[in-house]
DNA sequence: CGGGTTTGACCGGCGC
DNA sequence: GCGCCGGTCAAACCCG
């Protein structure tokens, strides 16, 4: 931030081009072993959320891996599976001081910003997009718009919708790469994403079928 | 009418 | 202390 396109003032690890309108915590920095192939291909070709099956298939074993991990369990159970890629995450922001605990408020509002503040998880990723808003399987509300300085495109705010989870991301638009849309997430949800389940399950149980040949 | 968006005001952090 | 800037609030507004 601070006049620059990227909303992290820290250099940001290697940033993960999201492929499908699929979701970002599988697709983000992580130690697990993300096929090499990965980052590299996501920009060729031109990424189009109508076509997931361009997917690299080493790309598919490494996601149904993460899925087949929690397949068996409850939605509650997956999510608990793949917050140890988020919690990299986090901890990559917090080596980097990107986040840290404030002092006190005294009212209403000030706690809230004062929350804002704490050690959260925070990554950010670039997408090729004509779309601003990623698909990602869970509902965000826009709290704010804020003109930021040296970029001609606005900065928004969205918070999850889910009553007890605060998760936020902010999503910007590159103005040196208008076909660049960089999305920042902030938080943890605390709530499984049904849809990312409804739409990779499909994918998961043919992929499992055709392992069986 | 409920939920989401817009937008100007407000606030804290930070550099000078 | 002051001004700039990013982040948030909340009232007004929109829409199905």
């Amino acid at each position: 931030m601070e006049g620059q396109d990227q909303p992290s003032s820290p250099p940001r690890p290697t940033p993960v081009l999201f492929p499908t309108q699929s979701h970002p915590f599988l697709f983000s920095t992580t130690p697990s072993p993300i096929p090499s192939s990965f980052s590299s291909s996501l920009m060729h070709p031109p990424l189009d959320p109508h076509h997931d099956q361009v997917l690299d298939p080493e790309i598919l074993d490494w996601v149904s891996q993460q899925l087949l991990s929690g397949v068996d369990q409850d939605q509650a159970g997956f999510t608990e599976n793949i917050k140890p890629m988020r919690e990299s995450a986090s901890s990559i922001m917090a080596a980097k001081g990107a986040v840290e605990e404030k002092g006190d408020y005294k009212d209403k509002r000030k706690v809230g910003r004062m929350k804002k503040t704490a050690t959260r998880p925070k990554f950010a990723f670039q997408t090729r997009s004509t779309e601003d808003i990623l698909d990602d399987g869970y509902r965000w509300r826009k709290y704010g718009q804020k003109a930021v300085k040296n970029s001609i495109y606005p900065r928004s705010y969205y918070r999850c919708t889910h009553h007890t989870c605060n998760v936020k991301k902010q999503v910007q638009r590159l103005c040196k790469d208008t076909s660049i849309v960089v999305t920042t997430y902030e938080g943890i949800h605390n709530h499984p994403c049904v849809k990312l389940m409804e739409t990779l399950t499909p994918l998961l149980k043919q992929i499992q079928f055709l392992s069986r040949f």
